[in-house]
DNA sequence: AATAATTTTTAGACGAGTCTAAAAATTGCA
DNA sequence: TGCAATTTTTAGACTCGTCTAAAAATTATT
């Protein structure tokens, strides 16, 4: 990871965060509307600051076009991932806070300007590839680790996973899983899955039994046993 | 601790600190002006500032006549010296970072705005009552521990004591310190007192004999063996 | 292809936090 | 006690990040 020259704002780097949210999701350039809708903020405001990262060469901007990161503020906001997804796992890991309450914590501390800090909770952590949340931890470089990892809809009757992660984020279904004891590295056996709603019957830590609906099916994701 | 209604600024936090260090170090009200060579910032500036910390009810500002922190405004900045000292005993502590790498980073993350992650960092770290300069860390409520320590440059010749804190924390005196081997926990034997110049001869561990001037003598909290 | 609907940008304003230069108040001193 | 020196405040300006309302450009529709 690179030392950057001139150091951004909290509010760029939320800017640079959020383009880099829609840019996995989505080909080609970035609406600044869309950029508004993702931040919550009002669409001249994300245009100020769009002609601002574009200055400082963060991102490629052409009115109208939308905008694009460019290598340096993708590197940026890759190394804002990895900070997040590093201070999300010392807060979970060491401190004992739960799935649901290290995001907001961890929005605070992505902001703290150190790679020397992260890489050092990095080496307390032993390295860690994945957040609790399940979502990989990209490395000095920017690298992702690969995950083999499936939407729990995805899985067949019958079949065994185990949870690894959650597409969704929302506090309210960090808290529904929390609760029902769909945790991260629970085993799931796919008992019967009912076509009429999509909903289907599973066996939680071979204990207990449990019916889910597609929304939650959708939006865990688990890897093969 | 109490939690505070209303969220501050970093920069008005930053003040707040100011006023406080000032405040310990001297009767009465702070003058704009001292406030103004603390930060080293504008007068102007600092004018500005009192008056939304006025309003905001953190301090007491009478026009031409400075300031005095008001009851809120002391819990206040008794809790950041207390995020402050426990987050740079973190980093001595668990991420090995050297007695003058600390306060850097502490600067930064004694903004971040949860009480919950320093009690539990507190937790982790066994309720230190002194951070790793010496310094007395107060408790939730902002008491602070009294410590039985004198500059070293109090003792008497032949006297054994423990260096447990410095009073000047300047990144070249922390350095000196390091390089010379007089770090918190050291065992200084003083040898001879010279009148002519205030220096003194002391003797480091047993083992290590050397000179050191007044400067350093006065900046250096021991006790009493 | 012309017009309607939508998206995006511009214009102008505001608050926080900062500055310099000038004015006003306080303090020190003869 | 009155003038000089110092301290402090005011005035006016600037940047950052935000907003609303209006104008301009793009896209969709008939």
């Amino acid at each position: 990871m690179h030392i950057f020259a001139f150091m951004l704002s909290q509010a760029e780097e939320n800017y640079l965060k959020a383009i880099f949210k829609l840019s996995e999701k989505q080909e080609g350039s970035i609406s600044t509307n869309s950029i508004a809708t993702e931040m919550k903020t009002a669409a001249a405001s994300v245009t100020d600051m769009v002609k601002r990262l574009s200055k400082s060469g963060c991102i490629h901007y052409e009115p109208y076009r939308g905008v694009t990161l460019s290598e340096k503020g993708d590197a940026i906001a890759k190394n804002l991932v990895r900070k997040h997804r590093i201070w999300e796992t010392f807060l979970f890991d060491k401190l004992n806070f739960t799935w649901d309450e290290v995001h907001d914590l961890a929005e605070q501390l992505e902001h703290i300007q150190s790679d020397e800090l992260i890489n050092r909770l990095d080496h307390l952590l032993d390295y860690p590839k994945f957040d609790p949340h399940g979502d990989p931890i990209p490395d000095k470089d920017g690298n992702f680790a690969l995950r083999e990892q499936y939407p729990l809809s995805d899985m067949d009757t019958d079949s065994e996973s185990i949870i690894i992660g959650v597409r969704e984020h929302s506090k309210t279904f960090l808290n529904y899983l929390e609760k029902t004891g769909l945790l991260l590295g629970a085993d799931i056996k796919l008992l019967e899955k009912f076509e009429f709603d999509n909903s289907m019957r599973i066996l939680i830590n071979q204990t207990k039994e449990q019916t889910i609906t597609q929304k939650v099916s959708n939006n865990l994701f688990v890897k093969k046993k």
